[in-house]
DNA sequence: ATCTAACCGAGACGGTACGTCGCGTCTTTTG
DNA sequence: CAAAAGACGCGACGTACCGTCTCGGTTAGAT
């Protein structure tokens, strides 16, 4: 029997969503992923405790926004990866960069924070898969057709498991802090993948 | 100026110590784990908050502590993993178990937590790694090298990415929900992998 | 660098005032006032800690403030003592009635507390001054007012100091519990004080 | 069907005695009454809490005890006041003494709790008579009653009213900071106290 | 041009849990 | 066996946030 009130987009106030995103993101490398607070967003903001509860379901969602809003600010275009030809070379050189990216101190603890929530919030995950991910991996998959058609890469190896061998064991070392993140690494997983889907 | 009191171990109470544990599991299995409160945890144990923060950092410590006093407690002399001599049967065999495992709605909970903590909490991870992980890697890392021995494996190959490789794609699957985990998906990733080590 | 944080009394709920003052006075007379605690008071009156805290310094003045609700409620108009003309009846009228009213077991808890409380606690004693026994001492000296210009006290007695001899020798008593508190004890210190005092 | 274990008074450490006593006056010095708490007072000490619990029923006849064994400790043989003949210079020597000593900051916190705790409290309040209170005023009434035979003081007055008439004016107006505590109050209370009682 | 419905900031409210303090009891170890 | 040491169950503390709920004040779109 409940009304759902309905909120009407079209009202939104844009000012108070990019403000509530401004402090959200500087909470969170201030204070960490945990300690920040809605109460505290909306201080930060200027904004009232209803204006997040009325658009968002939960902390982690007013973060993940905040995130897409960033990187969605900063999207080129287009995402493509480099194509020389060369798989081999370019997955490495990709790889490298993505052990780089996570050495950034910056990047650590958003990163790590969203991982731990997608794990137990599935409407989070599947955001996450379409907005963030996805592209990424369209990108990714690609490329690797590409290469597919160059004979470079079984013709029936399936793209999704080929970028899993590939990016799993390095994620999982980085959250798990279970081994040294090295560009040797990131060249070892190119090399044991490829020969894993050789043609 | 804080005179760091330190508690006496000697002194500790084991009927407590179980008692909390108890609690918390079954707590866990009835409310989830975010539900779970440090105040619940020592009511329905019948202790005083101050016996579990005496003896543990967060609650993340005391849910831990809690499976590993299980998983001790049931622990086998010495984890061992079939050897057929077959290392791509015997490998299927433990993946295709391990998908099982993870499809029980019972465990999911309680690992995709403790899954998360780790991510933000280092000494957790290192603890994890060291009692929980490490026995169980252990064990397949000699079937492993049996398999290595009898020229199945490359003589050179770091059993440690081998496991990365076989592993990291099935949790990051399950982790992320991003695919469905079937045992034809546990044997794909024993081919790949083998073909990817192959002498 | 604290922000002093100002509630805003306009918003303040009526209800839970009343709700809390009812059941602090509930609790003072059921427990007393030593194991009343505003963790219990804010249970009893459905209302949140938080809001107990906003309003009030301390326990003290949350009782303090309960019974003067009270005493407001309740108040006649204006504080009119008996004049019949003969001072030393008037006052021996009133002071029976005080020992009579220090007997009475009800009354005795709580303004034992408050005497305690009062001690130690400037502020509060200020407040109990001005808002308590301020209107009452007023009363009290007007009917000495005009015994001074009935010529039954000395022109130039300070009437405070009347009111001091009269009473601090019964309340100290009663506090003390160092003697019996008898209607001709009530007379001696009338008949005293009078001698003291005449013109 | 309680066993009531009762310590062995002779087996007593006047040791720790001494040193609880001690540890009770200097943290009621450096804190107050009120944040003193039987573990600080146990840890300063360096007693175990179980050694205060076994021979003190509360906190309060902790600190009792111990401003007893001051004042028993400094007690000159007798207590005696001046006796100059004349009782009105004599007792306004000792109530302008009074009022000095009840503006020394020191002397006021400790003071001040006692006289809060024995309100509530009849077996302290007892204890207060019997062991502080009561020599104090044997000595003043010995000098009163020196001053009845003299013809200064009506022969059949009640010298415990005499007292409460020149004391009880000077505690209340000091415990409830009701007014100022000067000499010419403390001489004004004398000439009033022995007009009232004047033959 | 003026309603009027909605969003907005602000923040009080009933709650839950936090992490700490101190109580009074109990147990273990030392002299 | 008293005493020191201190762990224990317990209750309350005062604080931080939660998510809900008014309040006025502003700001649109519909009248």
């Amino acid at each position: 029997m409940s009304i759902a009130r309905k909120p009407n987009p079209a009202r939104r106030s844009e000012q108070s969503r990019q403000a509530i995103f401004k402090a959200t993101r500087e909470l969170i490398s201030e204070v960490g992923y945990a300690n920040v607070s809605i109460e505290a967003i909306a201080a930060r903001a200027g904004a009232g405790k209803q204006t997040i509860y009325r658009w968002w379901r939960s902390k982690a969602a007013v973060v993940f926004d905040s995130f897409l809003a960033l990187s969605e600010a900063g999207r080129q275009e287009e995402m493509m990866l480099p194509d020389t030809g060369d798989i081999e070379a370019d997955l490495k050189l990709v790889m490298r960069a993505t052990v780089t990216e996570f050495a950034d101190p910056d990047f650590e603890a958003p990163i790590r924070a969203l991982n731990a929530e997608i794990i137990n919030d599935p409407d989070l995950a599947a955001q996450y898969r379409e907005k963030l991910a996805g592209p990424v991996e369209e990108a990714k998959k690609a490329r690797l057709c590409s290469a597919q058609r160059a004979g470079q890469i079984a013709a029936d190896a399936d793209l999704d498991l080929v970028l899993e061998l590939l990016y799993a064991p390095l994620y999982q070392r980085w959250l798990h802090r279970s081994g040294p993140l090295t560009p040797e690494y990131a060249d070892a997983l190119v090399d044991l993948t490829l020969k894993a889907f050789r043609p």
